[in-house]
Formats: structure tokens, C-alpha cells, sequence
DNA sequence: TGTACATCAGTGAACGCGCGTTCACTGATGTAC
DNA sequence: TGTACATCAGTGAACGCGCGTTCACTGATGTAC
């Protein structure tokens, strides 16, 4: 068996680095990480890991880039379900969000909860955080492209007009033709926030003592919404 | 003047204890609360606040306890808003949450966002907690007793015909009639959580270079969902 | 293939820091008679 | 109103802890000739 090289062990052993610091993270949640555990987890000493990471900064930053990225994996592989309907991909995908958070409950709040104290989240995190929502507007952009995209309720009573030109600037913002029509917008960022919003009551236990089956509330929830949208 | 006695002094310092735990809340968030620097902050050696406070975690609880009465008061004299429709009741208390959060956003991550780590939420916190939601709820159940709640949307193609089972336990526990129909039910909770995401995404910058003018959007979503409860 | 040097991984000690909590104490405030 | 004692607030020192990070070092791996 060829030996190792430098290289390769270098490889294993951040990677073994990363995979200590994650299981850490599960247990004791992101503010509680601390690069000496980390180091006697992997059987270092803690001035070691400094080989491996500038900082414990740059660990969480990219414990952080890794978890959008497993979470922009998840959403993509459901949203490429073929043959299903608009609808069914959306609520597919949006299972599959929940799923990947409930099961790892500190990861998530890593990439949605409090911010770390003392942590500020550098500019290589936006693209990876990015991902999951470009697949949530896949979705209704496919959907439109399809011509399959029911136009969603019109204005609510009582809206300000001004809240047109808010909408509007959102809209070129997105840059995405299928969300140009208010209407639409408004409905996808009402599903977006709504989904983000149940998963994390779940999380935190918000819903401890109403709620035994999770699973069961999101998905009728995120079915009515994504209706709402005009997904069929 | 009247010198003040043991109790008042009692009483005033307490508050202010507090009230610099408040601050320093704001500063560097719950997990980095620290009780030494409180001490520090009201010109107290660290080992005085133990004659006011049992411990940190009693610190964080009475904070914790402190928070929800705060955001309980604000949306109770909000919807308390007499003569407005019910719909306009529900918006204006949401904008109510929305407007505290935002201004104390640790304060709201204190409630709503990760547990802080090491910390365990005694039951105290419990019937605190219920109050914004049981105002939220009582709203509908006075359009309901008015006979001006509107029936929401029917059940969205696809859902499991378990789902009822579900959702009839949930109203059962939550004990009020007004939310026994599951379509109300459901679009409550869809509005409920909606809201909170969207504040969630607000305060922890998710929607940052997208949303500007987070209170219209804040509006215009809540005013749909709201609609969709049947609320008028 | 062998040698000389450069690169790199990991060690161990140390720095300076801040934390929560305990404890014996002093001196002021309150209470019972 | 005055005295004797009990209660309480705040002090200052200390304990033990864990943290992030730096630094000079040893010994192994890689590279150039």
C-alpha cells in the first residue's frame, strides 16, 4: 500500500478537523465552539489545528459555507424530481429543507439563528446561502416558463400603494422575470418566510405542547402557500 | 426626602441590575451576557449581584420572563385597538411585534432565536410566552363570535387524509372553537409562523440586499395571510 | 541512488484574559424590648 | 428615646476553569542536484 502523502494526510486530516468541530457543534451549538475541544477530539494539541485553520473565526466560517452548501445540495437534488408537478417539486424540496434541519438542529441555527457573538460572517458566505432560495425560484420560474403558473390573489385590502414600488425594487433586485407580477412576489416571500418560520418554532420548541406532528403541519402549510402562489 | 428604606433600595437597585443586564443584552447578545460585567456596570464588586440575583442562568430567566411581558403588552394594547376591523386589529398588532423586535433585535433572539447554549428555559417562561399568541388568536376567535369570519380556503390537493387526525388534536389543545374548522386552523398557523420568519429573516439580515423596506413588505404579506384566515 | 537543504506537522510551554461562584469580613440598617 | 442584637448589603480575595493565540522547538517528509 502506497504511502501517504503530505498532501493526502493533509486532506484527511482537515477533513477528520472538520467533521470534530461538527459533531461539536451539534452538541454544544455554535458560541459554545471551541477550537481546544475540537483539538482534543482529534487527539492535537491546541496550537496543532492552527496548521489547519487561521482562527477559530475561519473554522465557524467554514462550518458555515459547508452547511449551505450540504442545505443547497439537499434542495437541489428534490427540486430536480422529475415528472412531478410545480407543486409537488416545491413541496418536495421544501420537505427536504426541513428535514435536513430538523435533523441537525445546531446547523441550522448556525446559518439562521442568532448571530455568534463576536462573529461576523465574511462575504464568502452569501453565494452558498444563496442557493437554496434560487431553487425555491427555479421552481416557480419553471412553472411560469411552463406556462403553469396560475396568477396568484390579487392586493389584499387596505395595502398602501406605495407598496407597489417596494415590490417592484424586490422584483429587479431578484432579477427573475416569473416574479415580476406583484402578486406573485409576494406570495413566494410569504412561502419562503413561512417555511423558514415553521421550521425554526420546531426547532427551538416554540410549538412544544400544540404541535406533535411536525411533519404533518409543515406540509399543509407549505402546501396551502405554495398554492397560494399559483404552483398546480 | 424621606430616607429610603431597606426595601425600596432593594427595589431600585434590582431594577437597576436589570436594567443594565438590558443593555448589555443589546450589546453582545444572551450567550455573551456575562454576570461580572453587569456588576461592573452598576459599580458593584461581582460577587454583590449574588444578594439580588441567584445565579446567571435565575439573570437570564428573569430576563427571558421580562421580554415576553414587554412583547405580551405591546401586542395586547394593540389589538386592543377598538372600532377597527378585526383584519386591521391583526395587522396592526402584528406591525406592533414586528415594530418591538426590530427595535431590541437581541431581545427577540432571546425568545425566538438558538437557545443559549448551557441555559434551560425553567416552566416559568411558559405562560409569559403564550401571551402574544393567545392575543393573536383571540382576534380571530372575536371575528368568529361576531359572525364575520369568513371560511378559509379548503384543503389543497394532496394532503395526506391523516392530516386531520393531526389537526384536529392540535385544536383540541388548543382549546379554542374559533380554530376548530382546520382550514382556520391551519391558515392561523401559517400566518403566525409566516410572521415570526419573516421578522426572524429581518432581524438576522437574511433578506439583506434584497429587501429595503422591510415594514411594507412586512405588511403587505401579513395583510394576505391575515386574508386568508378569513378575517375581513 | 544518495546527499544537503527546505518545508512542513505537531509539541509543549506560556501569555493574558474573563468567567461564575464561594466565603469570611465589615459596617450600616432594622427590630424588640 | 435608648440599648442590644439580628439582619442584610456590599467588599475583597480567592478558587478553578477554559479559552484563543503565539512561539521556539523537534523530527519527519519532500525536493533539487
Amino acid at each position: 500500500m502506497a504511502r501517504e502523502t503530505r498532501q493526502e494526510a493533509r486532506e484527511r486530516i482537515t477533513a477528520e478537523l472538520m467533521t470534530a468541530a461538527r459533531r461539536q457543534l451539534a452538541e454544544v451549538g455554535a458560541a459554545g465552539l471551541s477550537l481546544r475541544e475540537v483539538a482534543r477530539e482529534i487527539g492535537m494539541v491546541s496550537s496543532a489545528v492552527y496548521r489547519y485553520v487561521e482562527s477559530r473565526d475561519d473554522l465557524l466560517t467554514r462550518l458555515i459555507v459547508e452547511s449551505y452548501d450540504s442545505l443547497g445540495d439537499v434542495a437541489e437534488r428534490a427540486a430536480a424530481g422529475a415528472g412531478a408537478t410545480d407543486l409537488e417539486r416545491w413541496v418536495a424540496t421544501a420537505q427536504a429543507i426541513r428535514r435536513w434541519s430538523v435533523e441537525r438542529p445546531h446547523e441550522y441555527l448556525l446559518l439562521y439563528g442568532s448571530p455568534v457573538p463576536g462573529y461576523a460572517a465574511p462575504d464568502d458566505t452569501i453565494g452558498p446561502a444563496s442557493r437554496v432560495t434560487r431553487v425555491l425560484i427555479g421552481i416557480v420560474a419553471d412553472a411560469a416558463a411552463a406556462g403553469l403558473l396560475e396568477p396568484a390573489d390579487g392586493p389584499s385590502p387596505g395595502e398602501a400603494p406605495s407598496t407597489l414600488d417596494e415590490l417592484e425594487r424586490i422584483a429587479a433586485t431578484v432579477g427573475e422575470p416569473a416574479l415580476s407580477a406583484p402578486e406573485t412576489l409576494v406570495a413566494v416571500f410569504a412561502a419562503w418566510t413561512q417555511m423558514f418560520g415553521l421550521i425554526g418554532f420546531e426547532i427551538t420548541n416554540q410549538t412544544r405542547n400544540v404541535v406533535e406532528d411536525h411533519e404533518t403541519l409543515f406540509d399543509v402549510t407549505t402546501r396551502r402557500l405554495a398554492h397560494h402562489i399559483g404552483l398546480r
